[in-house]
Parts: structure tokens; C-alpha cells; sequence
DNA sequence: AAGCCGGGGCT
DNA sequence: AGCCCAGGCTT
């Protein structure tokens, strides 16, 4: 199928059978109930990659906390971060940070309508742009997710590999031909919503489906070989130590992350890719000028997996004693917190896992 | 173009 | 265990 032969699609019916089946089947979601152009730019940023059911949560709380985009971008990046604690993928909030507060210096507090603008703010991509110029502002372009890529590549029959940039375009070309020009906030959340309840990537329900007798794949009864999608490699293993430092007074020592790369300005327990006691002791040595007497025992041993890597991590316990004069923690990414105060700050999953286990439930 | 960047839920 | 997901940024 090439644009030409879409011409004599008959488009106008696919729209009305999708838009109907969607007024009849949508699920009543918090960012549904809204136009105001900040809260589906927050529901779209915490949608990337995520689950409709893990966003519900953290969009009300984090709507709740930041009601505007002037309240959020008068947060510190700290409190934002905490209120995205567990969600996933932190540069998504960082980013959203930023963009909040450029739109509140440049555009006034207003989020831009056009594309041109739009796609400049940090983390928003062709997807997100295209999502809130049709969702908020009813704006007639693409908005291509995974969800629309797997319906689009059935319908139409296509073997593109949708993990290629150019087939995004080409499917962003077909949605522009084939959106409904007077309900396009409609037709891209009904070909979404299509995706996530009937077009699944596996048993999809083709005999419910509003589309069924369009739908090419349904045809000739490939729909469960498409979309097309290279794979990607394998996560690395890494066998990680890591260590939960008292001192005297009982209190915790964390170490904030680094501003880039991987968990970006997250908090963290000291850690090392090692497997062996002495490259820890060495570390807290050297970058922390501690001192640290660490138990032989291995504590709890923490397994989490990425995208692209798995830790593997031993946990150990430790204490120190008095500490020179010349430590001086207040300037490095280390911390002593009292355990009652842990919670203030943010923690990838992993090592929420090692609060658990080794401050709350105090071994 | 390819790699980096989380976490949860499904089969 | 492998796959999926309302993607975008960096190199």
C-alpha cells in the first residue's frame, strides 16, 4: 500500500466505524476529563512507555501536587523527581521540568499550538507534539505510538520494520491522509485506544473488532505476525556491591547520583561494580574519605533488570566510627539522613528495594 | 542508525 | 524467559 493507492481507501468509513466503536468502548481516564493543555501534556509524558493502569496514580498525584504548569515549574527539580519516584525513565521528568518553565518565561504559561513550537520544548518529540496539538487543541496531526503503528502496519497490510525511524514517517503520512479532519483528537485516541483494547500485540479480538472487514492482515489471517519488529540485544549483566553505612548516631548515608546518564540526580545506597569487599571499602575510601568497617555477611541480594542492562547486587552492612576533620560531606554527592528522613528523597526501584529490606525493616 | 534510558505486566 | 508498552535524546 503506497500513499497513491490510499487515495481510493475508503477512509471516511474507517473513521466512522472507529469513531463510533470509540464513543461507545473508551475507558473513562482522568486525562480524559480534561482540555487544559499542561495536564495532557503531563498524561502524555508519563503514557510514554507506560501502562495506562500504572499512570493513573501518579498522574492524580502529580496533578495534585502541580495543578499548573506555573506550579511546576516553581518546584524544585528535587520534589518533581520524588513525585516521579517508581514511574520510570526520570530524564521524562527532568525534561518536562524544563519544558514547563521555558513555557512559562517564553510562551507566558501558555503551551504552544503550533508544531513548530512545540517540538522545540525539551522531551517532546513527534509523538508527544502531535498528541497535545490534537488532543488539546483538536489539531489535525499524527500522533504515532506503538499503538498506532501496530494498527496501521494490520490494516494495511505493511511489513515495515516499525522499530525504523522511516517507518514512523511513512505512518504519519498515512494518518494524514486518513484523520478525521473534524474529530481528529477523537480519531487519534480512538486508534489508540483500538491498539490497547482490541488490536493487541498478541490475541487481538478481531471478531469484535469496528474494523475488522477493512483490516488486511485480518484478510489474510496474519495479524498475529505483524507489526514487523527487529529485536533488540540482550541486557548486560552487571554484579554490582553495594552498601548501607551507619554511624554513631544511627544515621544512613546515601550519595546522589550524577546529573547524567543512567537514574540522572536520583539518590542511591554506595555502590560498585565489583565482587569483592575490599573494591567497596576502597571507594568509600577514596571518594567518601570514610572509613568504613563493613560486615562479611552479605545482607540481601537484589536483582533488577533494564532495558538494556541487569544489576545483580550484594548488599552489605557497615558502620564508621568518628571521621577527620577534612571529610567534608556537605560538598560531595554523599549524605548522612536520619531513617525517618529517607523518604523525602527520591530512589530508583532498586534501591527502594534495599530501604525495604535493610532501614524499614531494620535486619 | 544505533545505543541509552525504567519498570511493570503479560503469556 | 521473552515479549510488550500513549518515545525521546545522545552520539
Amino acid at each position: 500500500m503506497n500513499i497513491e493507492e490510499l487515495r481510493e481507501w475508503p477512509a471516511e468509513d474507517f473513521q466512522a466505524n472507529l469513531l463510533h466503536w470509540y464513543e461507545e468502548n473508551k475507558r473513562d481516564l482522568p486525562w480524559r476529563r480534561e482540555r487544559d493543555p499542561y495536564k495532557i501534556w503531563v498524561s502524555e509524558i508519563m503514557l510514554q512507555q507506560t501502562k495506562v493502569d500504572t499512570v493513573i496514580p501518579y498522574y492524580e498525584r502529580f496533578i495534585s501536587l502541580f495543578p499548573s504548569a506555573k506550579a511546576l515549574a516553581e518546584a524544585e527539580e528535587e520534589t518533581v523527581l520524588k513525585a516521579w519516584e517508581g514511574l520510570g525513565y526520570y530524564s521524562r521528568a527532568r525534561n518536562l521540568h524544563a519544558a514547563v518553565k521555558e513555557v512559562n518565561e517564553v510562551y507566558g504559561g501558555m503551551v504552544p499550538n503550533n508544531k513548530a513550537e512545540i517540538s522545540r520544548l525539551r522531551g517532546v518529540g513527534p509523538y508527544t507534539a502531535g498528541a497535545i496539538l490534537s488532543i488539546a487543541y483538536n489539531i489535525p496531526a499524527p500522533a504515532v505510538d506503538g499503538n498506532v503503528m501496530r494498527v496501521v502496519t494490520r490494516l494495511l497490510l505493511m511489513y515495515d520494520d516499525i522499530s525504523k525511524v522511516t517507518t514512523r514517517k511513512k505512518i504519519e503520512a498515512i494518518i494524514e491522509q486518513i484523520i478525521s479532519e473534524q474529530h481528529p483528537s477523537e480519531f487519534n485516541q480512538a486508534l489508540m485506544e483500538l491498539g490497547a483494547l482490541i488490536c493487541t500485540p498478541r490475541n487481538p479480538a478481531c471478531l469484535i473488532c469496528p474494523v475488522q472487514l477493512q483490516c488486511r492482515a485480518r484478510e489474510e489471517g496474519v495479524q498475529e505476525t505483524l507489526p514487523v519488529k527487529a529485536k533488540k540485544a540482550k541486557p548486560k549483566q552487571k554484579n554490582m556491591l553495594a552498601l548501607v553505612v551507619k554511624n554513631k548516631a544511627g544515621q544512613v548515608l546515601i550519595q546522589k547520583r550524577p546529573e547524567t546518564g543512567l537514574l540522572a540526580n536520583l539518590w542511591q545506597f554506595p555502590n560498585v561494580e565489583a565482587d569483592n569487599i575490599e573494591a567497596i571499602v576502597n571507594y568509600m575510601k577514596e571518594t567518601a574519605q570514610l572509613e568504613v568497617d563493613v560486615n562479611v555477611t552479605v545482607k540481601q541480594h537484589v536483582k533488577h533488570v533494564f532495558t538494556h542492562l541487569i544489576w545483580e547486587i550484594d548488599v552489605y552492612s557497615g558502620e564508621v566510627g568518628e571521621w577527620g576533620e577534612e571529610t567534608d560531606l556537605e560538598s560531595s554527592s554523599f549524605k548522612f539522613v536520619d531513617k525517618e528522613d529517607i523518604d523525602w528523597y527520591p530512589f530508583p526501584v532498586s534501591h527502594q528495594k534495599i530501604i525495604d529490606r535493610m532501614v524499614k525493616g531494620e535486619e
